[in-house]
DNA sequence: ATGAAAGCGCTAACAT
DNA sequence: ATGTTAGCGCTTTCAT
């Protein structure tokens, strides 16, 4: 599949035009062709305008890809490994990186791989060999090491979400200890004592969290209980609704549940059924929350945040910056809605 | 920004492996790596073994950027123009064409714009001269002419979502009156007599899903109130909230509304303020909708649909099919929740 | 089975 | 103010 030859159905491929033929079409030299094209040098107005014309009539575009092939020119793409862009949290970090590298004049070059260490180094390679400005990763994988000889060879990399793992490099990150604890004190505030936690598989920083969860809960209650704690293998919403069920119909219930990820969130609201009794709140801002039947308190990622601070740690290091590895944390923000208060029956 | 030189805090960038230091490592002429690194022509097992041993021990990854400039060398890279990836119509076709794309071998340099032609033009030429295979556009505006020459040259083209406008190439639209006709006639079944349609700025394909309403309404009713009909100036959730304010106020409110857009029906859904006594059915399909406190029926955008077989099509061109160019047509899917039935109250 | 030479489109260095 | 030359890393003839 498009791997097929320059069979042209019979037609020969006409070329793209080069600076080349602009060159012979104004009857000047390929470098004159070159500084007009760049803006460069001290150049006569009547040869630029020719030059101009010439651009004009043959229809001429620079080419990328021959310009950087120059040693020291810099590629102007940003390359972007990413989960599944339909999950609400990437596609808010993917459009902010894509918004803030096209404001630094920079092309993003994205690869979507989900929860698969050995896909994602094959992208990550990828992308490298399209020589691309920086590399900014949202990425599970274990051990990030085999980045630390092309990070000397002069390309940065950011992690954003989750930490850099197997090596020494930036990183932005949610304070996912502080915001879960948060979150669960807002519920302790709310009236709730038997809080549950759903803790999505631990590739993500799902255990941070867990520890923000188990600090709020010791301080205020005295101690944890630990049947109060599910964790899931996946993390799915599928997986989380089950498990969600399971837990609600135990002989204890808890009165309301922490829901460690967006995905659990919608597996637990899936499995309330329209009961509306249960404290939540969850981990991960969801679209239309505020319009569900009890509007659902999170913890929202700041996916923009995310994004922007990523491109903008990356631009620092491809203009030169040399100092250690940053790490940057951002505070998730807690949007109270009405799930994480007693309700009023 | 992230334009500055190559200061590289003093120390000197160490410049990446390319063949010649794999050849020489090896004991082996340049074109002898080369044709290991492809896979191409007979070698000795030994040398092949000598060969790889170079490149693992210098880390040495092929330079796409320098392959793709040999003449003939077809780039393997897609470019996708969309609109901004929080839109979860968007972030679908981009996760479907990023994986259609990956499945095939291919990248995907990825161009978010939002309803600026000025940026958009600006977006596809950034692509063009990054030489991609191919370009998939989901772009709004008028004229994309200059294209035609792009086309001409070999990158073949094709339009997502919305059709080409101002010329002659491939395309892959939704059956957007057949989708609005079914969707008004799932009202009209409904019971629903006096159903209002709030149309998003005409750029989208509002224009046709207009038309479908009125089909349903004047096969069904005889005739259509004009008074029923809300154009909006850019279709934003907070202009459709604010018109249908205005429409559910009127002295003769509307029973039931048709909305033409994702947006549309966020800002209906907004200004119902916990009202269920309306008919809904709303264009694109909303995260979330089905756990409402009234469970939306929409028209499914078919967005996986829509990216892969825009992918399908450009391997197709890609491959040299030259046939004339074709109009695919998707068939929303009416996705029957409540909203759409009579409440029962 | 392997190698040498040419050249893709562009820009940097060095003329003029 | 403009032109010449060389070469980026690779693949493609065309040898051997």
């Amino acid at each position: 599949m498009a791997g097929g030859g320059v069979t042209d159905g019979g037609m020969t491929r006409v070329a793209r035009p080069t600076m080349n033929d602009v060159a012979r079409l104004a009857g000047v030299s390929l470098k004159t062709v070159s500084r007009v094209v760049n803006g460069e040098g001290y150049i006569a107005s009547a040869t630029a305008a020719r030059v101009e014309a010439a651009i004009a009539q043959i229809g001429y575009r620079r080419n990328e890809i021959a310009r950087r092939m120059r040693p020291g020119q810099e590629s102007t793409d940003l390359g972007l490994l990413i989960g599944d862009l339909r999950n609400p949290f990437f596609g808010g970090v993917a459009a902010a990186v894509i918004a803030a590298a096209h404001a630094g004049g920079y092309g993003v070059m994205i690869a979507s791989v989900d929860e698969d260490p050995t896909a994602e180094r094959h992208a990550v390679e990828g992308l490298i060999s399209r020589q691309v400005a920086g590399l900014l990763l949202v990425a599970g994988g274990e051990d990030f090491g085999f980045l630390a000889d092309e990070i000397g060879l002069g390309t940065p990399v950011v992690f954003l979400d989750r930490p850099a793992a197997g090596l020494e490099a930036d990183e932005v990150v949610l304070a996912n200890e502080a915001g879960a604890r948060e979150g669960t004190e807002h519920l302790l505030a709310g009236g709730f004592t038997r809080i549950a936690i759903i803790v999505a598989a631990s590739r993500h920083s799902t255990g941070e969290r867990l520890r923000g969860y188990r600090n709020a809960i010791s301080a205020a209650l005295g101690e944890v209980d630990e049947s109060l704690i599910v964790q899931l293998d996946k993390g799915s919403a599928e997986e989380a609704e089950a498990a969600a069920r399971t837990l609600l119909a135990a002989p204890n219930p808890p009165d309301a549940v922490f829901a460690t990820t967006g995905f659990v969130t919608l597996g637990l609201l899936r499995a309330l059924d329209g009961r509306t009794d249960i404290g939540i709140v969850g981990f991960d801002d969801l679209p239309l929350a505020d319009m569900l039947p009890v509007p659902v308190t999170v913890l929202s990622s700041e996916p923009t945040e995310l994004g922007t601070l990523g491109v903008r740690t990356l631009f620092d290091r491809i203009d030169g910056d040399t100092t250690p590895p940053r790490h940057h944390e951002i505070q998730p923000r807690l949007v109270v809605r009405s799930s994480g208060r007693p309700r009023s029956p």
